[in-house]
DNA sequence: ATGGGTAGCGCG
DNA sequence: AAAGCGCGCTACCCAT
């Protein structure tokens, strides 16, 4: 297929473009950004000490955060990178558009606007006001990730998002096939239109003379179109999903342009605090040590290299476990055995929690806070091959939620609070991955179990040691709950062993209770793998593939890996198959109040909402998580759990 | 300087 | 290579 291109260039070609495009029920297009970092920057945030001058001080260029002493020209690789692209976390808040381009039926076109090239170009206002008819119109708009473009033209509309219906090449191409390594337009165009083409340019367009810009910017566009007319025909095959994944979309975007609120005086108090602290534990670590460390080498507690030299050949103790690639193992699991004999592996998971804490979640997450103390990360949908969403710049779904002995690492948590006059809500799935097991499996008991609303752990304990419900201690509990938790998903005994810290027997001997206590789960997991071997893929309830060839591998290891992803995906998969449900539920209930999704952790979704309407907005919520059907039918044969809780911040709604 | 691989670790 | 699965980020280390 070959479409005339065309550059526009005056008002009247644009009028004309306008009108033929209103002809069609779907187009393409793409848009071409440059970066605007004062505006997203912590300038605002940053108070200088007095005297001091930006250029004289040693700051980062990207973040303006104080250079850590190692670094001398950016803080971060991220910074780095951000500065070399010009395009710093891809801010859908203050990107500059510099060209857009459409593709239709037979054609394409490129409107330059703000490409730094003197001759004339139309102003950005008088574009976006002439294509207003197009995408505020229900006009399919499609595009290689369109949640990001769209978004970026929101800026140009007072904020608010082109109407659906949507068309994302990338996720439906990720739907047909989850096992590409990479889903970048040049890819997509190259296997499945066969036109291969350089993405080099990408990066510095905006600064490349005008013809090759305008030639490179028009080319999304078109593959985007071509990919769509190729592949739309086989979305009746995704039974729904792409529908389904279209609605999410603009779920996400809405949460991507509110953002999640935090306390960012909080961010930069805690920040120094818990610098003093590392470097407390990093003292008390370094003066266990004393002399014992060789002279030959720096002194590094954050090298898992010498850290071993250090343990095992200076200390010579025993290593208790190798890693993937056959070096000798110093993390958390070892160290607490070497703890036993050495004070000084104790001081090192010390200063490594602590480490964690400030480098990934203070430090690492403040140059992330826009200036309006939101952190805008980014959701992303064709990542999980289970078909979970993900999340990055920064990953907000791995923030630490568990107590920790030493200190409070609920601490960041904490800082995510609800914005003033406005409360939060948090709303979890109760144990949704073993309601799915039961469904799936069919196994009696675990169906009475959540039948009849009975805690499951316990009376899993019960039927291991078989023991009355009421006389099950706290401890069997405990291991009862991690035996759910792993022999569900083809765990071995070893786990648990190491997790409940009981004997080798032992451990063998309850791994075999439980499988007798629920006989339902094997004989599911050997049909799982049957039907995997026989047909190339498992789903989950809503038809979601995941095709695993290595099912016939002739090694046994390899096999042995996509038994066990196969065994997991409709598990994991029909829980995020209901939480995408869910969350487009939740959005929908929600449209009426002033309230917004801002976090989703795979199986709870954090809400604010202003303080007079949390009263009615409540049950409207828990019924969108609950109602979740499959046809016409509720999705599970047991019912579906919410916790819902209130508070003014993340860590308080437990 | 920059990019890739490895280890480690946070979450569900 | 690998005996729960699924992610993303930071730091180190080594090669270019």
């Amino acid at each position: 297929m070959n479409l005339t291109t065309k550059t526009v260039s005056n008002v009247e070609d644009l009028k004309h473009l306008v009108a033929d495009y209103e002809r069609f029920d779907a187009f393409a297009f793409d848009i071409e950004t440059h970066a605007n970092r004062k505006v997203r920057s912590m300038d605002a945030l940053v108070t200088l000490p007095k005297g001091t001058s930006r250029t004289a001080s040693a700051r980062c260029p990207s973040c303006l955060r104080e250079l850590p002493a190692r670094r001398r020209v950016w803080c971060s690789d991220e910074c780095r990178d951000a500065a070399k692209k010009d395009k710093p976390a891809l801010d859908i808040m203050t990107n500059r558009v510099w060209s857009i381009s459409l593709a239709g039926p037979g054609r394409c076109d490129v409107i330059p606007c703000g490409h730094p090239d003197p001759r004339f170009q139309l102003h950005r206002a008088d574009v976006f006001a002439a294509l207003e008819p197009l995408f505020f119109s229900d006009r399919r708009k499609i595009n290689q990730n369109v949640g990001f473009d769209l978004l970026s033209i929101a800026q140009h509309y007072d904020g608010t998002i082109p109407p659906p219906p949507y068309a994302d090449t990338m996720m439906l191409v990720f739907l047909l096939n989850e096992n590409l390594w990479e889903y970048n337009l040049g890819k997509l165009s190259a296997r499945y239109l066969g036109y291969v083409y350089s993405e080099k340019l990408g990066q510095e367009a905006y600064n490349a003379d005008f013809e090759k810009a305008i030639r490179y910017s028009i080319i999304d566009a078109k593959m985007a179109w071509m990919l769509w007319w190729k592949l739309s025909p086989r979305i009746k095959r995704l039974g729904g999903l792409f529908d389904l994944e279209m609605d999410v979309l603009g779920v996400l975007m809405q949460m991507r342009r509110t953002g999640a609120y935090v306390d960012i005086e909080e961010f930069r108090r805690l920040w120094p605090e818990l610098k003093r602290q590392r470097d407390k534990a990093e003292a008390t670590a370094k003066a266990l040590i004393g002399d014992d460390w060789p002279d030959d080498y720096e002194i590094n507690l954050r090298s898992t290299q010498k850290l071993a030299r250090y343990f095992y050949d200076v200390k010579g103790l025993r290593c208790p476990r190798l890693t993937d690639k056959g070096s000798r193992s110093v993390d958390a699991a070892s160290l607490a055995v070497l703890a036993k004999r050495s004070p000084v592996a104790q001081a090192i998971l010390e200063y490594r929690e602590i480490l964690k804490l400030l480098s990934t979640y203070i430090a690492g997450y403040i140059p992330h806070v826009d200036s309006d103390s939101r952190i805008r990360a980014s959701f992303n949908q064709a990542r999980a091959k289970t078909g979970r969403l993900s999340c990055s710049d920064p990953n907000l779904q791995n923030i630490p939620a568990r107590h920790k002995e030493t200190f409070e690492a609920t601490m960041v948590r904490r800082l995510f609070v609800a914005p003033p006059g406005m409360v939060l809500i948090v709303a979890d799935y109760s144990q949704i991955e073993l309601r799915i097991l039961a469904h799936q499996t069919r196994d009696p008991k675990l169906l009475s179990a959540y039948r009849t609303g009975l805690d499951l752990h316990t009376q899993t304990a019960s039927l291991i040691w078989r023991t009355a419900l009421d006389k099950v201690t706290s401890e069997q509990r405990s291991i009862a709950k991690n035996c759910n938790f792993n022999f569900a998903f083809e765990g071995g005994p070893q786990r648990v062993m190491e997790m409940s810290g009981i004997p080798k027997g032992e451990a063998q001997a309850v791994y075999d209770a439980w499988h007798r206590a629920y006989p339902g789960v094997k004989k599911w997991a050997k049909r799982v793998k049957r039907f995997c071997w026989d047909n190339g893929y498992v789903e989950t309830l809503y038809g979601r593939k995941r095709r695993l060839p290595e099912i016939k591998s002739a090694d046994w290891a390899e096999r042995g890996y996509a038994e066990r992803q196969a065994v997991n995906h409709p598990i994991q998969g029909t829980a995020a198959d209901i939480a995408k449900i869910a969350i487009v539920q939740v959005h929908t209930a929600l449209c009426d109040f002033t309230a917004h999704l801002t976090l989703q952790v795979h199986d709870e979704f954090v809400i604010e909402v202003a303080e007079d309407e949390v009263g009615e907005v409540l049950p409207l919520v828990q019924r969108a998580m609950e109602d979740i059907k499959l046809g016409s039918r509720p999705v599970l044969d047991v019912p579906l759990e919410v916790n819902i809780n209130v508070g003014t911040d993340w860590a308080a709604c437990k």
